[in-house]
RNA sequence: CGCGGGGUGGAGCAGUCUGGAAGCUCGUCGGGCUCAUAACCCGAAGGUCGCAAGUUCAAAUCUUGCCCCCGCAA
């Protein structure tokens, strides 16, 4: 089929690859117009056009898609069916009608559960127990088309946002091509999204990631692990962040108050929470890499007493 | 030219401002103590102080250029 293409960050990445793989004609792609990024303000292509580039297959920038003059470039494409994965703009009814047989999103959960923005960072907030992706005709709504298909994987115990970033991103590359397969011939089953059960991952912030220590341990556990690596969490000490990497929830409860630390030793550092004690085993200090705690605190003594605070932790 | 921190034995840090014998907490190896130990005691090995050039009698430390890592902001 002649497919277009749409999508941003790394994401989509293997998706592009594996549609373009099973033998479908890529003919344009579209992503996100290029913006300074990272440090010194440096311009840097999205992971998906730095692919499309490799592939060879024109990319196209727009500021905003449903301007008429691109919606007409869009239109000359002539494609059979549009692959959204992770775009990062919406698409408006103009758009969606162009492609014979639509417009098929890719989504990282299990809909109509996790719709928006960040669903797989939530669904490991949430502590889910499990999660997936699901293939979709898009509609007129954030993430409420008909379902295509759909795939389900555990979320493991010690799972990060990044880790089932990865496992979700390939899957998804893995169902797109089954799903275009079965529109091809036709087979596609569309099964409409009850409305029971939905909830919304809104977009994460950087802000979420400032711990609030009067939070259950285990709440706490599944935050780092889902904002992990980014945006990471972070608590304020000594008038700096401190990124807490990771944690392991431990059942004792200390006398103290929340985020101070009520036990520490050679390698290890225990903060009293809002119920539970939370042992952190993974930090990073500003301009450091992240370090297991023995080592930090081998350069960094922290003494019991110490409480971690909200913010940058200015006294 | 967005702002800033950093690169010192295997690990994490101090020392740099006020040049002048490379330090701390660990780890490793050997020995001792002990029923035993991740505990304690004694000893040892291990470093071109990111790279290059310069200033100086003397540079981890001052000057210049370069490489790499990281935090913030986007």
């Amino acid at each position: 089929m002649r497919i277009v293409f749409m999508g941003t960050p790394d994401f989509a990445v293997p998706v592009l690859e594996a549609v373009a793989e099973a033998g479908h004609t890529v003919v344009g792609v579209v992503t996100q117009p290029d913006k300074p990024k990272g440090r010194g303000g440096a311009v840097l292509m999205t992971p998906v056009k730095e692919k499309a580039l490799k592939l060879g297959i024109p990319v196209y920038q727009p500021v905003k898609v449903r301007e008429p003059e691109f919606v007409e470039i869009l239109r000359g494409l002539g494609a059979d069916v549009f692959v959204v994965a992770a775009f990062g703009q919406i698409l408006p009814k103009t758009v969606l009608s162009l492609p014979r047989l639509g417009c098929v999103n890719v989504h990282s959960s299990l809909l109509p559960r996790y719709r928006g923005a960040a669903p797989i960072q939530w669904a490991v907030i949430d502590g889910e127990k499990e999660t997936g992706v699901t293939t979709m005709m898009m509609d007129e709504g954030l993430d409420t088309g008909d379902m295509l298909e759909q795939a389900v994987i555990p979320i493991e115990a010690g799972e990060t946002g990044g880790s089932l970033h990865d496992k979700l991103s390939a899957l998804g590359a893995k169902l797109i091509v089954s799903t275009l397969a079965k529109l091809e011939n036709g087979t596609a089953v569309r099964t409409p999204q009850t409305d029971e059960g939905t909830c919304y991952a809104k977009m994460l912030k950087k802000s979420m990631g400032d711990i609030d220590w009067t939070m259950d341990a285990e709440a706490i556990e599944r935050l780092v692990r889902g904002l992990d690596p980014w945006p990471g969490t972070y608590t304020g000490w000594n008038g700096r962040t401190l990124k807490i990497r990771k944690t392991r929830v431990v059942p004792e409860e200390y006398d103290g108050v929340c985020g101070q630390v009520v036990l520490t030793d050679k390698d290890r550092l225990y903060v009293k929470c809002g119920r539970g004690t939370l042992a952190l085993t993974e930090l990073q200090p500003e301009g450091r890499k992240r370090m297991a705690v023995d080592a930090f605190l081998r350069g960094y003594p922290v003494e019991t007493g110490t409480v971690f605070v909200r913010g940058r932790g200015e006294e």
